[in-house]
Formats: structure tokens, sequence, C-alpha cells
DNA sequence: CTTGGCACTCTATTACATTGAGTGCTATCC
DNA sequence: GGATAGCACTCAATGTAATAGAGTGCCAAG
């Protein structure tokens, strides 16, 4: 990108932080005046046109003021953000609310929420997938003549039941002692590990398998059969926040954004690659993407559970949002949880978006 | 209420279906033209002054048309509906929705499902309390050292696990045990049952018990411990249908109701009302007496297991709903429900990925 | 390079006239 | 006496024109 030089820069910042303020164009006079640099508006306008000429401000009529454009908001955060003293109330809260759960479930969804409370946006979570929990026990019973109630326990504490439906009625005997025989074999496998053999076991030639070991393996095997990141793997929280936002009035958009938050699998999605990356993630408008968040921004950082990462928390809301705020408050956040989640206290070291 | 005369109530009919389709004030020649009469628009004009005097309909201004009343809608619910023929289509979809699922939770959000899918607003369905299901298993397992995680598993196929925080540390073994009594104890007794017990248990004199009693009444007194109809005992979906009504185009309105369907405890309230009641029930705009539902309708009928009433489905939309239409589905959807969770018919065992 | 001046553009607001749907009232008709 | 046609009236919606104001672009002077 073409060098831009200190003043167009300092004026950039302050267009776009009096335009996330007031949410009206900003004209040469009224910047000027709130910039810091003595110029008059004449000088101002010419600094305006070549932002403008590079893509980072827009004029939505001839005789209007500037608004920052996708491109602009990019640079803005890139380089020129000066990120706000954290709020120290809103932190407290957040930590007395992560603390104060022992639900690890809770903890998580309490993230979330506490997000969408403090910035008065969604807030939205991926929370860890189940492939490297540890497999601590399993337990078969049987509902009705062919429906098997499936629970797994996970040593994080957390519970997944699922109903199968089988091909014959199985006695409450040789479901425990399928259960049993499930537990020893594959006590303290990560599920994934479990995944593999099942996935061999069922390859095996049936008739060389025990019985017991035979119901073991037919019942997991449907348990575990389809796993991926699912919907119920995201979680979103204060929604209904985003109708109250002026920049997201249309009906449709609106719209197009419940729709995405009912599906989940585009939030997945990002969230989902945002993990894959070191540090913060921002993405403006269009940049996601994905239609339905074409008219918004997300902010995400990944959390830990001792020492590697299993997830990310993030907000979701207007691209014209107060990035300055936002960030770091999505930052402590992610810092906060992966403290509650393995126990320790916050290292207070500071990180920048990528 | 006063006799109204068979020509009236046929001019309101009319007059309330020609609303509820085109959503625009009626004019008396509209309405002449329309209604099979042979009246003149003036002669309309003069009962349609009656039903204004009587309440039923509204002029927005002067020089418009008329609109029913809330008392209008009522009176035709009441007295002047005939309910439309049954889309079979649609009807095959649900069914064959309910049937294919074997998970009863997963049976139940699918009648919701079901139904804002076909009416094109949003679903609601309170499913069954926990106090009637009766009790088959509790396991305790210790997660971290002051941290117990209790699943109570039901014989209608429920898993319910929640995290408890302890005063002090469980071994595995006395956890088991704890366990193991307190199944033999209670096996197939109601949770209703086991709550009383429990309440008795924690008034004696803790001196007296057995070190396994002690530790099993502590365990699950604390996880029964609060337990009334909650928040996740309503379903909604299809928020997002509400979104594209233009009768709920104003923010305001929609805030409110989104934050309804957040909380839940209106929406809850009123369905538990509707259970109590025989019958498909329906409440026109402020009648429900909830801020949040004046702008809407809620129709709603009772479902059952085995021949007593658990829970409630319905829909809920615009005050201007074709009635006529949407109440017989949400019947409909109530009885095959019914059907499918008490006559369990043999579900061919086609498993539904995901 | 900066700045003041100036003509120009475009939106938003206001005022005013016009149109058309619909009403209420009354005199008339069967 | 109920139904109807006629008519004056009301009111929202639409269109037109004028005006004010914010802001721009450009040029010439400092």
């Amino acid at each position: 990108m073409t060098e831009l030089g200190e003043r167009a820069e300092t004026l950039l910042k302050a267009l776009i932080e009096l335009y996330i303020i007031e949410g009206q164009p900003v004209g040469s006079r009224t910047l000027a005046r709130h910039a810091d640099l003595n110029l008059s508006p004449a000088t101002v306008r010419n600094v305006m046109s070549d932002l403008e000429e590079l893509g980072l401000i827009q004029a939505p009529h001839t005789s209007a003021g500037r608004i920052p454009t996708q491109l602009g908001y990019r640079f803005f955060v890139d380089s020129l953000l000066t990120i706000k003293p954290l709020n120290v109330e809103a932190v407290e809260s957040i930590q007395s609310r992560l603390s104060t759960e022992s639900d690890p479930k809770m903890i998580l969804a309490g993230a979330s929420e506490m997000l969408s409370k403090v910035t008065h946006f969604a807030g939205l979570i991926l929370i860890p997938g189940q492939e490297n929990a540890r497999f601590r026990q399993i337990e078969f019973l049987s509902l009705s003549d062919v429906r098997v109630l499936t629970i797994l326990i996970t040593d994080d504490g957390r519970v997944q039941n699922r109903v199968i439906p089988t091909d014959r009625e199985y006695s409450e005997a040789e479901l425990t002692q399928a259960a049993n025989y499930f537990n020893e074999v594959y006590n303290g496998s990560s599920l994934a590990q479990v995944r593999r053999a099942l996935l061999g076991e069922m390859k095996t030639d049936s008739d060389k398998m025990h019985n017991i070991m035979k119901t073991a393996v037919t019942m997991a095997g449907k348990f575990f059969d389809e796993e991926e990141r699912e919907k119920d793997d995201v979680v979103l929280s204060g929604e209904e926040n985003l109708l109250n936002i002026p920049d997201l009035c249309q009906i449709d958009t609106l719209q197009k954004l419940f729709d995405a938050f009912k599906t989940k699998q585009d939030l997945l999605d990002l969230l989902d690659r945002s993990m894959r990356v070191n540090g913060i993630s921002i993405f403006i408008g269009e940049e996601s993407g994905y239609r339905a968040l074409d008219d918004v921004s997300v902010v995400a950082a990944p959390y830990e559970t001792d020492g590697s990462v299993v997830g990310t928390v993030g907000v979701i809301g207007p691209t014209r949002m107060d990035y300055e705020e936002v960030i770091p408050v999505v930052d402590v956040t992610a810092r906060l949880l992966s403290g509650a989640l393995s126990g320790r206290e916050l290292s207070d070291g500071s990180r920048k978006p990528r």
C-alpha cells in the first residue's frame, strides 16, 4: 500500500473515530476542528480527497461528508488503533461471572453472555470440540424394545446423550456388560482415538468378535457415527441487542443475520478459521465472505485450556463498532476464560491483533 | 353481548377475512362486492357503523376503511370461524417429521419446528415437566476436588446433568456407593416423590444416617434443589420468521418480543396457563396480559402422553394471522405429537444423520 | 504547501395543491 | 321501514416547488 503520510493517517483516524461515535458522514470543517492539527477545512478537504482516491473513505453523495469504507476500517484496525484502557468494572463483572460458575458449559455460555452484555452487541463462542476430550465413561440404557439411550461422559465434565434406534432388542445385562467392556478398553483415551479404534473394529470380521464386544461396538459405532463440529458447538447470546442498532435497521439485513444465527454453519466456519490464527481475528463487513455477515463485523479471540487453543470467543456487531473498545474486551474475556477453564490466574501481557 | 344479526355477522366475517388477506383497511365498496349479500355500499356502511359502535371494528382515520379490533378478532374466533380444510401435504410432512425422530426431545423440538415451517410464524412448545417422569438412575462422578458431576436419567429417556460444588472431596467409591443406594431406594418413583422424600431426609437429624446415605442425600439434595418449570422447558423455533412480517416491522415491537424470547418466562407462564385449559387456547394481542406479546397472537393446544396432558404446542404470530388455517394446524400437530409420544409406532429404523 | 473565497451540488425540510378512497348524512324509492 | 343513490366532506397520500444548509471542488493569492 502506498505510504500515507502522518498527517493523512491522523486525519483518517480522527474521521473514523468521529464517525464511529456519531454515525454521520464527517465533513471537512468538523474534522478540522476535531483533529488537533490546526489545519483549515480547505486543507483537510485536499487530504480527504486523497484518502478517497485510495479507497479508504467515501462520500454517500456529492455534498455530504465522508464515511470510512471497509478498506478504511481495515487500515484503521491494522495500523491506527489506540486501544482504550479497559473498563475495570466490566472486566470485574466478567471475571466474577466466569469464576462463580462451576459447570464448564456454563462458564463457556457465561463468557458469550458477558460479552454481549458489556458490548451491547451479540456474543458468540465456539466451544471446545470433543475430539481432544478424554473418554471417561459410556452407558447404554434400554428405553423401549428397539431404542437404546447412550450417554457419553468425558473428563471435562460434559455429558452427551443420544437415543439410538437398534435393529433388535437388547437386554439390560447385555448392555451393562457392553458398557463395562467399553469403559475398560477405552478408559482415558481421547475421543479421537476412540473413534479411530471403532472404525477399525467395525471393519474387522464381526464373526470373530465376542458377543459383548460386538454389542459395544455396534452401539458406540452408531453414537460416534457422525461427528464433526456441529451446530451446538456455537453458542450465541444477546442476539436481540442487534435489533436496536440503528445501522442494522433494515429488516432484510436482520433477516439474513438471524437466519445465519439459526443455521450457525457460517458462524462455525468463521470461528473455526479464527481459531487457527494466532491472536485476535477481525472480520470487517464482507471480509468474512458470508453474505449474511456482509453488514456486520466480527471480533474474535481464541482461548485455551492447559496451554492449547480449544475454541474462540467473540462479538458480532455493526461494522461501525468501537473497535478500540471491543477488541480489548474480547481479548481480556478470552484470557479470563482461559484462566477460568484451566483454573489459573490471568496473566497480564497484552496481545496484538492480527 | 348484544345480538348481532346474521347479516352483520356475515359482513364482519367477510371484513376480517379480507383484512387478514390484504392487510389493508376494508372499505364499504370492497366489502359489498366481496360479501355475497348483494347489498349496496351504502347499506354496508350502515352496518359497519353499527359494528364500530359495538367495538368490533375501527377506522384508522376518518376516510379510511375499517379494520378489526382485538374484540373483533375475539368474536371472530369464538363464533364466526369456518375452519379451513387441512393442507394434506403439510400434515404429512409434520407427521413424517415426528415419526422419524426417536429421541423424545427431538420429537418435541420437531413439533415446534414444523409448526414454524408450516405457518411461517414462530413455533413454540412447552415440554413435559420432569415431575411426572419416573426416576430411573442417578450417577455421581467426581470431576475435580470439590465438584461432582451429577447425572439424572428418567424413564422417558431424558438425561439431565449438573455440576455440583461440594464442601469436601469425595472418593470415587463413596460416590458410587451413594448412587447405588439412591438408585435402589428410589427406583421407579416419580421425581415429585423423590423430591418430597429428599426434603424429609434432609430435615432428619443427619447423625443418625448412615454415611453413604448422607452422601447420597447431600448430592441429590443439591441437584433437586431448585426445580420448577424453567427456561429450558420452552423451546422456540423459527423466531426469525417474525422479522419479515409486515405487521411487526417496528423495531421496538420486535425488540420487546425477542427480549421475551430470551427470558421465556412470560411464554412459560402463558403456555402453562393454556395447559390447564381444555382444548385450544387463543390469546389475541393484549389478551395474554404480557406487554411483549401485545402485538402478536398465540395459538396453543395441549398434547398428551398416555392420556394425560403434559405440555402445550403452539404458534406465535401477528394478530392479523389466518386463524382459520393456523388453528387446525396447531390442533392437528398437538394430536400427532400426542400420538408420536404415546402410541409409539415402529419406526422404520432409518436414522437421520446429524 | 496552505488558505480564503466562491460557485456549485445535493439533501432535507417546508409549504401547498391535487387526487382518490371512503365516510356520514339525507332525501328518495320500493 | 329498510335499502339505496346522491352529495358534501374528511383525510392520507402523492406530487411540485421553493428554500435553507451543509459540504465539496477548484482557483488564485499568501
